[in-house]
DNA sequence: AATGAATGAGCCTTCATTCAT
DNA sequence: GATGAATGAAGGCTCATTCAT
């Protein structure tokens, strides 16, 4: 009996077939899919190798445990890169603008996202593995918007004041991610394409520049 | 042998006492409590009953199945009341100050918040329920801020700019419900009494006023 | 379908039919007699459940656990017996004569000996379960036999020597047990019934009464 | 990357390393290690194989499978010494009390009882491996011991009554390995040394032969 | 001669559900 | 109206073994 990897196989003697990698790599990325659609959870690792085409036992072979691999699975490259290249921009603005344009891009893009979306799920159902993440990649995320408020808002911010502009800012851009399946049912028609996430983004930007000048204005 | 549940019982007759509800909805108030804590895949009908104290049939006699259990435990009375409560204020400012500041509240608020809490999981794990959820509570909310944006705004505002400030000051509310595990790891100290829950509404009314004006006195 | 058990239903309305007991009561039944074949370790769940006609899950059920099973099915009343019956005879000899005829015929019978077979077990690959059944079952049988040793050597002799009398005898019966396996092959004729047992208790008798009186005289 | 078996592999070069065997040889030493410890069930490939720095799959290349690993594992040249050491005593007396004392040394001995121990757990938990076992190593013990009896007996003893005595003694022997769990428990202090075992061996002896004089001398 | 990777069978346990009373 | 008992499906995991190199 052929299964569909032996075919694979023959393939990738031939050709570069799509699925190439290796058990361990083709777990690894099939895991992130699961987990970030399912939740850990939710996620069981029957569904993960049976994606993956591979052995039931594989994933503790490779992970010793659900749990691990759900460790090995999270990815904070694409996370990093988005402070990397909003430093890149010129004045507060422009770097505020270009990170929540990619940060908002990444986030609902549904090939990239699912190491993002996978974040998500700890955030809402946290376990040990939240403290890792938080410490890696979420609280760098919020320093580096911290730096941004502070720029555009000048020296005159208090923290309290600078920590809930910043909260201000990743709510009004997680929303599209947590409340996705909300908007899908109050708006149908409304599809999250490249145009739309542009609007959005200059949209978030402007409000949060505008809420931003009004909260450091304000007198003490 | 008199198990605790028996002494309330007889209890019962004579005083008022916490727990004389039927077990109908005993379980109605304990699922909202676990549903929310654990969320519904978390959540097991065994932990229910047993907090319950009833049978573990219980569930599937009163409600034939965790689902449906789940179905009757959403309970939108304490929505529905945000947008009553802050219809009663004058101005769109102050009925948005007092949306927000309520909003945040029952957000926050350990006791009251389960039945909301529970309606985020399934804003993360959509299941059937969802599509009742947003026709019958989320929807009105974000009609009911849909006119405040319009009213502040005045009526120069397209439908899209509409919307996304509606969906601005709703991700930014949610953010500290959503973001709550993240918020304690960045900030062990920040607790969310009534006094920095008042100063975060106040802060977000600010702020999304400031975003709002910007957004409907820009020339189109 | 129609399994085994529901004949047995059937049957046992009519006449009361060998295995009449309620699950529990066969779980233990069986779970006795596994344990004793195949050692905590080798015994499974599901051979137990299989052969007592019962739901996998009923294990788990009923007893919460594997080990808690394996804790439930040790009944040291046999043992107990033992030392009450031997107490009711005369000189110290008959008391001693009777306790290994009795031990012996426990541990060589087929039918009730599982629970004693399944305390060897414990003694070989201790567990948690060992210190209990040691503290409750073997220590009294231990104390019991020392008094033996003492009444019949008398006075004269040492704590260490009564100790080492003890287990010789003790060591002598429990041979046959757990050297039953190499006695068979050994002897494939041999058959240990009821007089083959009343033999070798008659010898371990005469056998150990020389050897203690010998230790008894013993000049110090 | 270097592991520390790398690095005993150059040692080996230079010097007589304490692990220069062949991965065949370490492989057996370990197992005998190992299935004294835990008994053939409990006892893993896994365990064996991390235990011996080899590769998993190394005990099914050299030894096809984890049962076959098992009789190779056993080796019956100390018991077979037990009855050359023995032999060379002078009178029956004598030789009996060499050979308790030697035997009881290897059952207590943690260093070299594995295979001793390995043996027992045969005992309890009987396989196609303990044919050969009795065959080649206990049959052999058997028949020393019985002609020890038989000598020190005079050749007036019955064969009944002559295999009686030999199961007297080793039960009495045997009892220290197989009640070890319960000696431990029933007297914490007591601490099988040299002096203790020697005075154990003194004990079985002298109880022994006045026990087999009382058979011997009993008129039939 | 040896090994890293993979496998299928089986383990104990937990689950929501249903049965019988 | 309610419940103790029981069930089948599925969960994560470990095992001895085999494959491909």
């Amino acid at each position: 009996m052929h299964t569909p990897r032996d075919l694979l196989k023959l393939n990738a003697v031939n050709a570069k077939a799509d699925t190439p990698e290796s058990t361990r790599e083709r777990l690894l990325i099939v895991a992130r899919e699961v987990f970030s659609e399912q939740g850990f959870q939710g996620a069981t690792v029957r569904e993960i190798c049976r994606r993956a085409e591979v052995n039931l036992a594989a994933v503790n072979y490779h992970f010793s445990s659900k749990e691990a691999l759900f460790g090995a699975a999270l990815d904070f490259e694409p996370l990093h890169a988005l402070c990397d290249n909003a430093a890149h921009e010129g004045c507060a603005e422009a770097r505020l603008q270009r990170f929540i344009q990619d940060f908002l891009t990444q986030l609902m893009d549904e090939k990239s996202s699912s190491q993002c979306r996978l974040v998500m799920h700890e955030l809402i159902n946290p376990t040990l593995a939240l403290d890792s993440i938080v410490r890696e990649a979420i609280a760098p995320l919020h320093e580096f918007v911290g730096e941004l408020v502070r720029d555009a808002a000048g020296t005159r911010i208090s923290s309290a004041a600078s920590r809930r502009c910043v909260f201000s800012i990743f709510g009004q851009c997680l929303f599209y991610r947590h409340g996705y399946a909300v908007i899908q049912r109050l708006h149908p028609k409304l599809r999250y394409d490249a145009k739309e996430i542009a609007a959005t983004a200059q949209h978030i930007t402007e409000f949060s520049l505008a809420g931003l000048k009004q909260i450091a204005d304000k007198p003490r």
